[in-house]
DNA sequence: TATATTTATGTTATAATATAACATTACATT
DNA sequence: AATGTAATGTTATATTATAACATAAATATA
């Protein structure tokens, strides 16, 4: 079993443990996203359905299956480009209480690094200090990866 | 002098200085991110523009003149809410290798920090680490506001 | 001052992202 | 099987952003 089947198994685990419902649209698009090596659109979302199951998606499932791959911690939207990716820590077991994702502005590969308790607490202290309550935490930072990096120089 | 003549004063002599023109249409912008009191969309700003100006502006002159107001400093997008901001540091000596955005979901209020000198190094030393580069250093937080969160509780 | 050049702005059209409103289908429970 | 709930589909449209090309204004140079 590849680590593609390993994770939605997982993840379907995980929702049955919770009572929600593992459709095979749900399966479908958190496995395309998995497959992905970048962020995906929720419209390119739908050309690679298409592709792959070779069955067409309306945008507005697309949409709705992101919310509840959202909800059910398996997704993250990244509100800066306005593109989704899998969680990266599906099958770990650590506790995260916010992620930093870098994102390579040219190649859109992504690379999710855990916040520790500490920063985290410390992040969610200078903001409180400020008047405002943390919502949803998260931190995206706009970068070059390396071998973009390297092209372009 | 009121506190945005103050500041608009400011930035036209920095423009000036650097010799860039300051049109109408620039200060008028500019002028209306001043004023408001949380972070406005391109088309916000089309529809005061009509209502504070009485002339209307087409959205590519706003999205120009954004991007013009950003490149001089005197502006930031929000990436997470797609919305303009007036710097809040115009007016101020200290040096800003960074900011930080606090951004109330409800009303758009945003406060920005600035990030030291020592967390921005810090910061771009585990970008590095990971095999990134930082290209455009931001950090948005979403948040909600104190009086926003008490009229939820 | 007239002409050329560059920069800013305007017009029109359209791309890309996202959601609203309502209809239908699938599934679960009794 | 009848009913209710959750998921998905259809259609339309809102919101954000930019492309391509035209015109106007400012600046530079002859």
């Amino acid at each position: 079993m590849n680590a593609v089947d390993k994770i939605v198994e997982i993840a379907e685990r995980e929702c049955k443990a919770q009572g929600v419902p593992t459709t095979t649209k749900r399966v479908n698009v958190f496995s395309l996203l998995l497959l992905s090596k970048k962020a995906e659109s929720a419209y390119e979302l739908v050309e690679s359905y298409q592709q792959v199951f070779d069955e067409p998606v309306p945008v507005i499932t697309v949409y709705r299956v992101l919310e509840f791959l959202q909800n059910n911690g398996l997704v993250h939207k990244l509100e800066t480009a306005n593109k989704f990716v899998a969680c990266s820590h599906i099958d770990c077991k650590q506790e995260h209480p916010a992620s930093q994702f870098l994102i390579c502005n040219t190649c859109l590969q992504v690379k999710e690094l855990s916040i520790s308790k500490r920063k985290f607490d410390e992040l969610k202290q200078a903001i409180e200090q400020a008047g405002f309550h943390l919502d949803r935490p998260q931190l995206e930072m706009n970068c070059i990866c390396n071998v973009c990096y390297a092209e372009a120089h």
